[in-house]
RNA sequence: GCCGAAGUGGUGGAAUUGGUAGACACGAUGGAUUCAAAAUCCAUUGCUGAUAAGGCGUGCGGGUUCGAUUCCCGCCUUCGGUACCA
């Protein structure tokens, strides 16, 4: 018989699939004993694209096969799961060009998928297959989502915790003494200002609170396509596709608060055995700084106000205890106070009004910022100042502020004629907007910047902001106000992408207004310039050029000055950066100091002015998390008067509704807007519209949501549900996740470092603080298999003619080259001319120039595999012409896994042979009277000495391989191994028997084969895994290199068993020795027994 | 710029703790078999030299060591990630 391939593989496949070989066995259902130990094996889920699999796709596949189909062998109860994340982009453009449904397209791909991933023979339980675009799948990922909006997270415990017991909290003691991650525009109350909030307005805070939140972000609206654009799909301003306008729009998305849970993420990447590149792009990512915020007083304003607006940090004038008093003051309201407090908080009046707010240096006890209209009750103590409240008045007043002032026996006498009064001034009033009402983010009057260098902080000479910044437009001095909106225009004009790309130019413009240096009182002038970027910090820095590069080129640039801070640093040429050992000099108090003493007491002496704080920043910001797209997950929220609410959680999943065009409304909506039925399962009202929704008891006049999930949400916690995939109670069942746990193995590509690999491992801690999972981290152990890279040959035409010159010719002729497929070239690079003629047609006329024997030899390059380039190899084929076996273990011979390699399919023929000599071990040799067939021929006498040492340096390497996952000299192993056993003539089943059991994970087909002609009834993957034993490796002697002077000369086979000097002695007697030292006595003799011998002359 | 990985024959790669550099393959050359081809088998194959002796050789330049692909210092190049991150 010969090897046989595409019989054998087909008919285990088959066996595999009838009989279920891969299930496996879950906890729970009875029998539960004798499960075994749990091992977890994944591979990165596939996204069924159009164009099928190619070669460099199962790469990641076959390995992890190889390690799961080795942990079975060991004993092990191995979960070996697959599935698709089958939401995603291409089937939605695919559905808006030719109108079929993405679910269609999806369905489609995957049945191509499976078939070709059967074809490799992988050892995947396919009972616990998972879509991500299934409902059953989705319905969780819905009711995830529903358990962020859910949850708020405690720093305090750090946590997630129950919304419900914010809300405790929140009406026993308020918001001040919660430490939450939250919205930065999150404003204090007290448990009876709480209590006292409607419930739309409860709501509304919380939403400030949740993990998964609404807000304004800026996105890159392009109104002809009616969607969002990345970065990466704008080009010079314009779509990428289309080549249409875009604009920075402002829209109300979903966004998840993973920035809660930087620090963490941060510091369990030290308990997970990744590869320290991965975990350092996550580090990166993340962006931990530790440093200082600052506070730098606004010196002038352009109306020519000459005193700084006070913030709420600053100390100069004890506006910090102010802010306190005002907040002691709300807790202990007068009598007259709540009274009109209770009038003015409910909105009669139609505006929004404060109570005890600081405006300027002043408490006032109500103000309405929109009107600027400031209420005063006097209680009696006003009796005694009233010169100084006259003084009081004026100052707020000349601010643009009305104020109306009571008395307390006016409130609760006559508070219907009060209001009337406040009505009357409210009117005469004139509307400020939200803008100019709401203090800016740097905080009320100053700029406040982050700096991981406070110690630098005496070297500051300027200070810049970002174009974009608020504070900009209102500290712009009259001179330098068409300067800088000159400024601000163009540099709104420059895409992100594009600054990003100009790092050299240095551009900026000064604004005319000054800041106070909060030591030295000295004025430091604000410029604003782009290098500052507004979504990183506050958006402006604190400029020390002597000590930070770009401060530097932007000081010279300008002519700034420039302070040298530090000892015995040299900055004419560039600034000085270094941290560890510096000392600070030429700064006051800190002058002496070195780095981190300086540090530590620059921030203290901040904290003491009221100017500043220790503060560590992250650069991860919150993941947007609603795409204005189809065919994703819905999100399972409704409207009631504006505000979001989940829907019930017995109603899930919400399931994606049928649209007649995938494209966005009209009126701009996301393509779920075009859907009349909802399938909706409450009250058995099985399908509804909109509309009906919106007159529904739930719906109140508001609507469902009409975005849809990214791409991330499916996969961020699929790994949970292969645990327990067709489970209608529960996501995983408490059984499942406890036996489980999380991966063990985890393979895939490294491209989803800062997106998958981080929101997973998000989900996961989330889950976990909930109580719904027991595991920190989803993935134990990664790694990331490297690309198979393309081989493209080349045709190379000459210049202006229609003449193909072959590689050789080329020379020094201007010529171009043309991608040629490369299935239409053999293993020696030579050109089927007649097979490219009719596939490119256009070359049908053209002449050939060949090489002297005629043949025409194409150009090679390692590219990208890809269809534009002509190098893709379809695994199909090569099952089809070597089979599964072959194509596996030479995907696993090209090199170590983690790496990048070309694939080159001339090389296959290696393995090839190796599995056919491997199959000749098991056969006798034809006779030439049997007309040439191999038959079936394993003896049963012992092996001979050489032929089980073989065997077992094979078993040692192997393991050893397998478990440091270097799968290519494992292969080499292999080869060792039969090319040995075939020179000792070896067939017996001693050794041929453990041989099959050990080659079974990397060649399964033909090991089930082997093993079952054997003598075997049951499948090979349960069969023990052979032991290595030493006894079969002990030798008596070794040949020892004979080295002089380190250069190996020649060997010598010496006992193992005799002494250094006994070594020493043979080889200095021996000839060789003699005539390389020519009559020189040896300066030294190095003996390392068991390893080498070298004389040095 | 910063972070990470890597530079070894014509090619993919091996040498796991400092100990015979180039395992195992591909390709190439020569041969056997065959009418011929495919397949199979044998031999040679780092460079140089003459098929010898010898010399050179793991990106480059130094160093440590009896001995360095491996450790140290300084460069160069390639790939990947990331970026005016304050």
């Amino acid at each position: 018989m010969n090897y046989n391939f595409n019989e054998i593989e087909a008919k285990w496949q088959k066996y595999w699939a009838d009989n279920q070989t891969f299930k496996a066995k879950n906890p729970g259902s009875p029998p539960s004993e004798g499960l075994g130990e749990a091992y977890y094996v994944l591979d990165m889920f596939p996204y069924p694209s159009g164009a099928g699999l190619h070669v460099g796709h199962p790469l990641g596949y076959i390995a992890s096969d190889i390690y799961a189909r080795y942990k079975r062998h060991k004993g092990f109860n191995v979960l070996h799961p697959q599935g698709y994340d089958s939401f995603g982009l291409p089937a939605e453009q695919y559905a808006i060009q030719t109108g079929q449904h993405p679910a269609v397209t999806t369905e489609n791909n995957i049945k191509r998928y499976r078939e070709q991933l059967d074809k490799i023979g992988f050892s995947f339980d396919w009972s616990r297959e998972v879509r991500t675009s299934n409902p059953e799948y989705y319905k969780w990922t819905q009711w995830i989502f529903i358990q962020l909006f859910e949850s708020w997270y405690d720093h305090e415990q750090d946590k997630s915790r129950a919304i419900s017991e914010l809300e405790e909290i929140f009406a026993s003691e308020g918001n001040t003494k919660v430490k939450a991650a939250c919205d930065d525009d999150v404003e204090d109350f007290t448990a009876e200002e709480w209590n006292a909030f409607s419930s739309e307005e409860k709501q509304k805070i919380l939403l400030k609170y949740r993990l998964t939140y609404l807000a304004e972000t800026e996105v890159n609206w392009c109104p002809q396509l009616g969607t969002v654009l990345a970065n990466d799909e704008i080009v010079n301003g314009v779509s990428e596709r289309g080549g249409y306008p875009v604009v920075r729009k402002k829209m109300t998305q979903w966004s998840m608060r993973i920035s809660a849970f930087a620090e963490r993420l941060l510091q369990d990447l030290d308990k997970i055995d990744w590869t320290e590149s991965l975990k350092e792009s996550q580090r990166n990512w993340i962006g931990k700084s530790v440093g200082a915020m600052v506070e730098f007083p606004i010196l002038s304003f352009p109306e020519g106000e000459e005193k700084a607006q006070r913030g709420y940090m600053t100390g100069g004038n004890n506006s910090h205890l102010l802010l306190e008093k005002a907040r002691e003051n709300r807790n202990d309201p007068t009598d007259a106070e709540r009274i009109l407090w209770k009038h003015l908080r409910n909105k009669n009046l139609g505006y929004k009004f404060r109570q005890q707010h600081l405006i300027y240096d002043f408490i006032v006890d109500f103000v309405c910022l929109s009107k600027r209209l400031v209420l005063e009750v006097d209680g009696g103590i006003h009796d005694l100042q009233i010169e100084e409240d006259e003084n009081r008045t004026a100052i707020i007043e000349s601010k643009g502020f009305k104020v109306l002032r009571f008395k307390n026996a006016e409130v609760i006498g006559d508070i219907d004629a009060v209001l009337e009064k406040i009505e009357t001034a409210l009117s005469g009033q004139p509307h400020v907007s939200e803008k100019v009402q709401k203090a800016p983010p740097s905080g009320a009057g100053g700029i406040r910047v982050f700096t991981t260098r406070p110690d630098t902080i005496f070297g500051v000479t300027f200070m810049t902001l970002a174009p974009e910044h608020e504070l900009v437009k209102k500290i712009t001095t009259p001179e330098q106000k068409e300067e800088v909106e000159a400024y601000i225009a163009a540099s709104a004009k420059r895409s992100e992408r594009e600054r990003m790309a100009d790092v050299k130019s240095i551009t900026g413009v000064f604004t005319g207004a000054y800041a106070e240096h909060p030591f030295t009182k000295e004025p430091v002038p604000i410029w604003i310039g782009d290098y500052v970027l507004a979504g990183y910090g506050t958006g402006a820095v604190m400029a020390v050029p002597c000590g930070d590069q770009r401060d530097y080129d932007f000081a010279k640039h300008f002519d700034l000055p420039i302070i040298n801070i530090f000892e015995n640093a040299d900055i004419s040429e560039e600034a000085f950066s270094g941290k560890e050992g510096t000392v600070i000099a030429n700064s006051d108090f800190l002058s002496g100091l070195k780095y981190k003493e300086a540090l530590q007491k620059a921030i203290l002496e901040l904290e003491k002015l009221g100017l500043g704080y220790g503060k560590t920043n992250y650069r991860l910001r919150d993941a947007v998390f609603s795409r204005q797209r189809y065919w994703g997950e819905p999100f399972p929220i409704y409207y009631n008067n504006g505000l979001p609410h989940p829907i019930p959680e017995h109603c899930l999943p919400l399931e994606l509704p049928e649209v007649e065009k995938y494209l966005p409304t009209e009126e701009g909506e996301p393509p779920l807007g075009r859907a009349e039925k909802w399938h909706w399962d409450e009250k058995n009202e099985k399908v509804i519209s909109q509309e009906e929704f919106e007159s529904s008891p739930l719906g109140g006049g508001g609507g469902l949501e009409l975005n849809t999930m990214p791409g991330w949400a499916g996969s961020s916690w699929y790994l949970f549900r292969y645990m327990d995939p067709h489970n209608e109670e529960t996501f995983v069942s408490k059984e499942a996740k406890q036996y489980w746990e999380n991966v063990d193995l985890y393979i895939g590509g490294s491209e989803h470092a800062t997106g998958h690999l981080l929101y997973s491992r998000f989900w996961t801690k989330f889950l976990k603080d909930r109580g719904y999972l027991t595991v920190k981290e989803p993935f134990k152990k990664l790694i990331n298999q490297g690309m198979i890279l393309g081989t493209s040959a080349f045709v190379y035409r000459l210049e202006g003619e229609n003449v193909l010159i072959s590689k050789n010719l080329v020379g020094k002729n201007a010529v171009q080259p043309i991608h040629a497929d490369v299935s239409l070239v053999n293993s020696s690079d030579e050109l089927d001319i007649e097979g490219f003629k009719k596939w490119r047609p256009e070359f049908a006329d053209s002449k050939f120039l060949t090489e002297e024997d005629g043949k025409y030899v194409v150009g090679r390059e390692v590219e990208k595999m890809s269809k534009s380039k002509y190098n893709v190899v379809n695994p199909d084929d090569i099952c089809e012409n070597y089979g599964a076996d072959t194509l596996r273990m030479y995907e696993m011979f090209l090199g170590p896994l983690e790496q990048a390699k070309p694939w080159n399919t001339a090389g296959i023929t290696g393995v090839h042979n190796f599995l056919k000599k491997l199959w000749k071990l098991y056969h006798s040799s034809p006779s030439p009277s049997e007309g040439g067939e191999n038959s079936f021929s394993v003896s049963d006498e012992p092996a001979s000495k050489d032929s089980l040492k073989t065997l077992h340096k094979t078993i040692k390497k192997v393991t050893e391989d397998i478990e440091n996952f270097s799968f290519n000299t494992s292969v080499s192993t292999f080869m060792i191994c039969v090319n040995e056993l075939s020179a000792q003539n070896c067939n017996q089943r001693e050794v041929l028997e453990p041989l099959a059991v050990l080659i079974a994970p990397y060649a399964p087909h033909i090991a089930e084969e082997l093993w079952s002609k054997l003598g075997n009834s049951e499948s090979v993957v349960t069969a023990v895994y052979p032991v290595y034993e030493e006894k079969f490796l002990v030798e008596s002697t070794k040949n020892y290199p004979i080295s002089f002077n380190g250069k190996m000369r020649f060997t010598m086979e010496l006992p193992l068993d005799i002494s250094k000097e006994e070594i020493e002695k043979t080889v200095l007697e021996d000839e060789r020795s003699k005539s390389y030292l020519s009559e020189a006595t040896p300066k030294k003799v190095i003996v390392v027994p068991g390893k080498i011998v070298n004389i040095v002359i």
